[in-house]
DNA sequence: AGTATTCCTACCTTATTAGTAGTATATTAT
DNA sequence: ATAATATACTACTAATAAGGTAGGAATACT
């Protein structure tokens, strides 16, 4: 059970937004120099985070990306559900009609509570939160 | 973040177990046939159980597998380390040299708090717990 | 006009998951 | 002994997903 690219990009990606809220835009050229990521690669993930509403676009020269919302209102359960899709150990626990004896499976109960488990730690956190963490706020120190 | 199939068959497969622990050893094609899973793919996963020592095998006719242990003393979390490997959400919880900045990157500690969440939702249940849940202990009601 | 940037979409490569197949080996029953 | 019934072992295959590349269109600033 690992997290994929995606989200550990995503997440480094949106740090990144997040610690230059006040400078405007972020070019992907620069994040995706910064944390050693395609650049295409990383035009794909933050065309995700656009369709999710987490962060704005702004064409053309001197364009970028910045945040759609201040850092402290992003949780991290939104970038995570934005990039690795809901997290939803098994299928039924979204859709019910997948499984014939769902109304007293036992194993089901355990997969939602895993499932619950995982999404509030996601949502106790925000960028601004991981932000703070960091002692020295303009190098910021994460990589993965 | 789905869970694999493995994990599930192999869940289903240990709690044929428990729940004939008293009825001697379950051979790999009842259960297959009982879960709807293929023989040839459970035969691969049962070994796995076997090498984690959870199950033990039996062979022969007549033969067929138990559970090495007391349903009680079996853990959800053993069975899905087994089959599922180490909850690593990131490659740096388990190998501190593969990050260059492991001491103070902030997202290193949100993993491992997730990593922590799931974890200790599956080390709190036994597979007896599961069984106990069932109310008609004869036909166990789980799928997936 | 020219340059810098996002946007769109198709493709490719590799890794993992899921499953099949065949044969060898062990145990029981007759 | 022999036949029947199981697991054990190992190799192969198919399907899916992850990760990444590539090219060019659209947009906006200078
Ligand atoms: S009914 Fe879907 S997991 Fe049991
Ligand atoms: S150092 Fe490994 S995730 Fe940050």
């Amino acid at each position: 059970m690992k997290l994929s690219t995606r989200t550990r990009y995503g997440v480094r990606a949106a740090l990144e937004l997040a610690a230059n809220q006040s400078k405007g835009p972020v070019q992907i050229k620069t994040i995706a120099h910064r944390q050693d990521i395609s650049i295409k690669y990383l035009e794909q993930l933050m065309a995700i985070l656009k369709s999710a509403g987490l962060v704005r676009s702004i064409r053309g020269a001197k364009g970028g990306y910045i945040l759609a919302k201040p850092a402290n209102q992003i949780k991290l359960s939104d970038v995570f559900n934005a990039l690795e899709g809901p997290v939803t150990t098994v299928e039924c626990l979204e859709n019910k009609n997948y499984c014939a004896r769902v109304t007293d499976c036992v194993t089901r109960q355990v997969w939602a509570e895993v499932q619950q488990a995982i999404m509030s730690v996601l949502q106790s956190m925000t960028l601004q939160d991981l932000i703070n963490r960091t002692k020295d706020k303009k190098t910021l120190n994460y990589q993965i």
